[in-house]
DNA sequence: TGATACCCTACCGCTGAGGTAGGCTTTAAG
DNA sequence: CTTAAAGCCTACCTCAGCGGTAGGGTATCA
């Protein structure tokens, strides 16, 4: 599998909170049994979440969880990343903060990497597709049927 | 990370064995040597390969591999599902022989699985740039310097 | 002054990744 | 016809991280 449940679940949340407008914050307990997901894990999960800056909580009775912005300035590139870690599609890419991608196994500059094109292609396809769907186009419309990707 | 060095050193492999032109068998210990990486792992890797049908090998004194088909005619999905297995971006997500998407999750009709959406955008992306991408793409033109992505 | 809910740290079993080891079989060459 | 070179096969090992649990601490409302 690509991605853990880490991100499954976690895109769970994000679109629970979106479903329920954001006017009062959302208590984790009721999202974990909505959804049918261990609460104590969730928990590790959603503080990810507010740590990366996509949630808000409030502490105390009635607290929870709330969107720290509209869901459709949500991208879906932003929930990964902060749950699963920087996106690369293998060990041997990292990609510096000023977007140079560096191959471990290039050993001079005579023999350049050629895999280096398909990782850079995957890459990319990936993190498009990702910073494309925002959580807006996620959040059910009707409760009887969502629209078809 | 997203794909295992399986992948990456299954690519690896290809591309060497596509740079040798394909005339004669090449040992995996040359391989071995040449990229830097361990000879009994790389047997399980293309182990892999022989079965999907990607290479074929010669046993005996001067053996080795040979691709099994022309490296254009040889795409990175192929590869890349010989080496990790089924490409799926979550673990709830499991696409039937005849195509249809399945998803573990979906308990009734009524709740349609929204995060569905997604995953299927992210694999689509996945599988797409696999699929266009040739073994031919990636090998080095010329011993000095390799094409741009 | 509870009850509610977030928050933090620690722990734990298990799987798969990454790699090693060793012996077997096939084949070309001398 | 022996020997060396290669592929082939099974078994095993270690370790990180995933998925999850536990338990206590802290802020907040009624």
């Amino acid at each position: 599998m690509i991605f853990s449940t880490k991100s499954e679940y976690g895109v769970r949340v994000m679109v629970e909170l979106a479903r329920r407008g954001g006017a009062e914050p959302v208590a984790l307990a009721e999202i974990a049994e909505h959804e049918g997901l261990p609460l104590a894990y969730l928990e590790h999960l959603v503080a990810r979440l507010r740590r990366a800056g996509l949630v808000e909580s409030r502490r105390g009775a009635h607290g929870g969880y709330l969107l720290a912005r509209e869901p459709a300035q949500i991208t879906m590139a932003e929930v990964v990343e902060a749950l699963e870690g920087r996106i690369a599609p293998i060990e041997c890419f990292s990609s510096t903060p000023d977007g140079t991608i560096h191959c471990v196994r290039e050993f001079d500059a005579e023999r350049v990497c050629t895999t280096k094109i398909l990782w850079t292609r995957v890459r990319a396809a990936i993190l498009d597709t990702l910073q494309e769907t925002t959580l807006a186009e996620l959040i059910p419309t009707t409760p009887k049927k969502a629209v078809a990707a």
